[in-house]
DNA sequence: TTTTGGTTTAACCATTTGGTCAAAAATAGA
DNA sequence: TCTATTTTTGACCAAATGGTTAAACCAAAA
């Protein structure tokens, strides 16, 4: 759908996605959601009310495509290698076609944790209930067949999550301190983790026979 | 010195820290800094002019915190394995000891990139020229050496610093997910990390004979 | 005691900001 | 075409915000 083409309550969406995303709650004025979306700034009100529930839409679709969906990988047919694999390969491409979310909402979320925690609990819920408990699983059976190593299977998901989100919370340090502030490089260093972090993750915990 | 013997310079820039760092840049009202060193506002312009001005006080201090001060870890005495270990071990006692500082100054450098880029050049480029500089040689040392295996020493770095910081950058959804908002496991798992995140990098990358 | 210097305060200011409202414009239905 | 409804606009508002200033305060020197 093109831009032109789409309504006044999308174009607000897009221009307010953009600018919350970019500058934070904070740091984003009504004026300039309107400015980025080319109309009036009392329509911002007329279809969303008011800056914070403006805000919460957009919280709120950030959030779902930060929050992996591993509903078509969690597969039991496949290895936990192939499903290691596969989920940093698809996860780090999210974010090189998002690299803004985690930032976003990470900030927001340290900013106000209780409100927004509980505002998008059921989110968390069913990530706790289903996913992990899946994959805590597959873990245990691995490490009671001797194919990997004991490990905290926490430890283990919060380490495969630090590796894939980290580079692009800290772009900014990180192209400035090794790539000399040249986007293109860190671009590919990004593109080479898929396999870098797949081969880290997999080499720690493989048992070698 | 005790909080009643600081003058009030030092009482403002402690109020200025704590509410900086808490809520941002833009988050931040001058009358809440005033507030919460107990004085009245008009004193904030009398000892540092502006709030950009005081801001920058608290934002050199934080990132002079955050960027890791490997000088004396860094040493031709030590093996890979124990440089890994003792920076690992250290830097997360560091993050344990400030845990929003991360998310403070990464968060601000994302959204002003260039400008706090350059006013900090000079704490890049020693980290750039030196403390990198070293620990790219050793990893190149040990690789030729047969001792860890073949893999990028940028990606390597980015790795260790992964697994250090995030879990402070994403603190509030990892209580949230895998902890049921209880702080006292969470700060647990920060420890056990000391052991984990060593443990993981080594395994990972040594080669086993 | 008086003077002098830095320190502290309250009142005040200009601008910004989220938000409202009534009227105008556009659209759809009869 | 005329009417009813929705959409859009610009003028406006009250509160908040960073910042200024003149006067008050206070401790130390003369």
């Amino acid at each position: 759908m093109n831009q032109k083409d789409k309504n006044t309550e999308e174009l607000i969406l897009d221009a307010a996605n953009k600018v919350f995303i970019e500058k934070g709650l904070d740091g984003t004025r009504m004026q300039e959601i309107a400015d980025e979306a080319k109309i009036n700034k009392s329509l911002l009100h007329y279809y969303y009310r008011s800056k914070d529930k403006l805000f919460c839409e957009v919280f709120n679709k950030a959030i779902q495509k930060f929050l992996p969906n591993t509903v078509k990988i969690f597969d039991s047919q496949k290895t936990l290698f192939e499903i290691i694999e596969i989920f940093i390969e698809e996860y780090i491409g999210l974010l090189q076609r998002n690299p803004f979310i985690p930032m976003f909402v990470l900030h927001e979320l340290g900013k106000r944790p209780k409100k927004l925690s509980e505002t998008f609990s059921h989110l968390f819920g069913e990530i706790k209930n289903n996913q992990l408990v899946f994959f805590r699983n597959m873990v245990r059976q691995e490490i009671a067949k001797g194919e990997i190593i004991e490990i905290d299977p926490n430890q283990l998901i919060v380490n495969i999550m630090s590796l894939c989100i980290f580079p692009f919370v800290a772009k900014p340090i990180l192209q400035t301190i090794f790539f000399d502030e040249s986007s293109k490089e860190f671009k590919k260093f990004i593109q080479d983790r898929k396999k870098e972090v797949s081969d880290f993750v997999i080499n720690s915990i493989k048992v070698k026979k």
